[in-house]
RNA sequence: GGAAAGGUGGCUGAGUGGUCGAAAGCGAACGACUCGAAAUCGUUUAAUAGGGAACUAUUCGUGGGUUCGAAUCCCACCCUUUCCGCCA
């Protein structure tokens, strides 16, 4: 969320900023309401004051023992009377100004970082660094072709359970699954992130806090019946986690990370990646996440994309980082670098992880705070996938594929999933 | 789902109609003592808005109501805890 008073003082610059995403705004009219609502609130205040006083007199008449030079109290009381119903018509008046406000407010996405490339779309992102070697072979398979080979998960039954995009893990395909879980969980927890295991159900507030309402409503599930939705990830109940909070600068960096299955209604994705673990509406994922000083966000974003990384190297898989252009940033993101796997059947990279910098955009909404000098600010916070679980898996099976039809484990995830190879269930 | 108790500052917790934005403690900051630290003593320390200060206003779960005046009384809702029921 951005704020009030830049969009009351300067909403030229607002707009400049803003317009590097590729989108036009006017603010004119928001800012002629934010005037608006500051003048009725002096006006408010103004009130409030006099009647304030008024208060004070007659309790003083009666603490004097009907101190009669406070003059005829029944008079100073139909005083009150009158202010009390001009003020409750002006706070009407303020309270739907400033809904109509923030309605406004809450739908304006986050600047984007000066460092970020300049440009409209994907294509106009920047290839940082690549990692590995990709594989480039003859007779790949595609993943869900060893998966289907060796048996590791379905589709289609699993399209009579629920729906198409869903799927259902068998053996070792499950047991890769929790092996690669477990894997993560433990590699962030030994570089110093408090693992936390939210719930899968969020409220419609947490999902504003951290950028997914009130804009992108039908990208996530709803529970009718309840105030109620289906995580689209564990971004959202880790904002959420320290909502409303000021927290001791001491503590900071707050470092977590959580395994959470995410949902996702895919709505405008229809053709695309239909097939195997790409794009599934429930998936899994491990997602790190720091609350940091505003001072040091910077150096966090490095440092939580380099955690996020280590993984894949870990997991030997050729990756490379791509710094996501203004036109192409998420809501929520000032700054985000992607990391993209090798998937050797599409003979190209494909997103695995997204580490961006919300900066304080996410705190304001949420409202979590920290204290510079005695100040209180708001703090910045961090997310970063570390990583999705299902790509992940798509990436072993592909790069992992022997002649003879297996798949090679990579070696740091023999002690968690019992074997160096998946030959057949 | 039923019953009871409760929701107050960074935290714990007192406060049942007026000088209460709110005792006390903890924590924190600064100062004294010390070579330095701990301990001790002293002072300070809620947030937000009004461009800083002064000052003003708002905020004691949320929203309404009573009253000149509400943390305090009334109503509704939300949440928490405990007990009962149900359940992995």
């Amino acid at each position: 969320m951005l704020d009030q008073k830049l969009i009351r003082e300067n909403p030229t610059l607002v707009e400049e900023k803003l317009s590097v995403r590729g989108i036009k705004l006017n603010l004119s009219h928001l800012q002629k309401l934010t005037i608006e609502l500051k003048n009725k609130d002096t006006e408010l205040s103004n009130l409030q004051s006099e009647s304030n006083k008024i208060s004070k007199l007659i309790g003083n008449y009666y603490h004097n023992q009907k101190d009669s030079s406070i003059g005829d109290i029944n008079e100073l009381k139909s005083n009150g009377n009158n202010l009390k119903s001009e003020i409750s018509k002006l706070e009407q008046i303020k309270r739907d100004l400033n809904k109509e406000i923030i309605d406004e407010i809450l739908k304006i996405p986050n600047f984007p970082s000066k460092n970020a490339p300049k440009g409209k779309d994907e294509s106009q992102n920047i290839e940082l660094r690549k990692w590995g070697n990709p594989l480039k072979k003859e007779n790949i398979k595609s993943h869900w072709e060893i998966g289907e080979n060796l048996n590791l998960f379905d589709t289609k039954r699993t399209s009579r359970i629920s729906k198409s995009r869903f799927i259902t893990l068998i053996g070792n395909g499950a047991r890769l699954e929790r092996a690669l879980i477990n894997f993560m969980l433990d590699t962030h927890q030994k570089n110093g992130y408090l693992e936390l295991m939210p719930p899968a159900l969020v409220n419609s507030e947490s999902l504003r806090g951290s950028g997914q309402l009130p804009k992108f409503s039908n990208e996530s599930f709803k529970c009718h019946e309840d105030d109620l939705w289906l995580s689209p990830t564990a971004e959202v109940p880790l904002t959420a986690f320290h909502k409303d909070e000021i927290i001791d600068p001491k503590l900071l960096p707050l470092k977590y990370v959580a395994f959470s299955p995410c949902f996702r209604r895919e709505a405008g994705s229809y053709g695309k990646d239909t097939k195997g673990l790409i794009r599934l509406h429930q998936f899994n994922k491990v997602e790190i996440y720091w609350f940091s000083n505003p001072e040091h966000s910077e150096e966090a974003h490095q440092k939580i994309t380099s955690d996020a990384e280590n993984i894949l190297k870990e997991l030997n898989l050729p990756y490379r980082v791509v710094d996501i252009c203004s036109g192409d940033l998420g809501f929520s993101s000032s700054r985000t670098f992607d990391l993209e796997v090798w998937l050797p059947s599409c003979n190209n990279y494909r997103e695995i992880s997204s580490c961006s910098n919300c900066l304080d955009f996410q705190a304001r909404r949420s409202l979590i705070r920290t204290k510079q000098n005695k100040k209180t600010t708001f703090l910045h916070t961090l997310n970063g996938s570390g990583l999705a679980i299902g790509r992940t898996m798509a990436a072993i099976l592909e790069n992992g594929q022997q002649k003879d039809g297996s798949v090679k484990i990579p070696d740091v995830l023999v002690p968690y999933f019992g074997s160096s190879f998946i030959k057949t269930n």
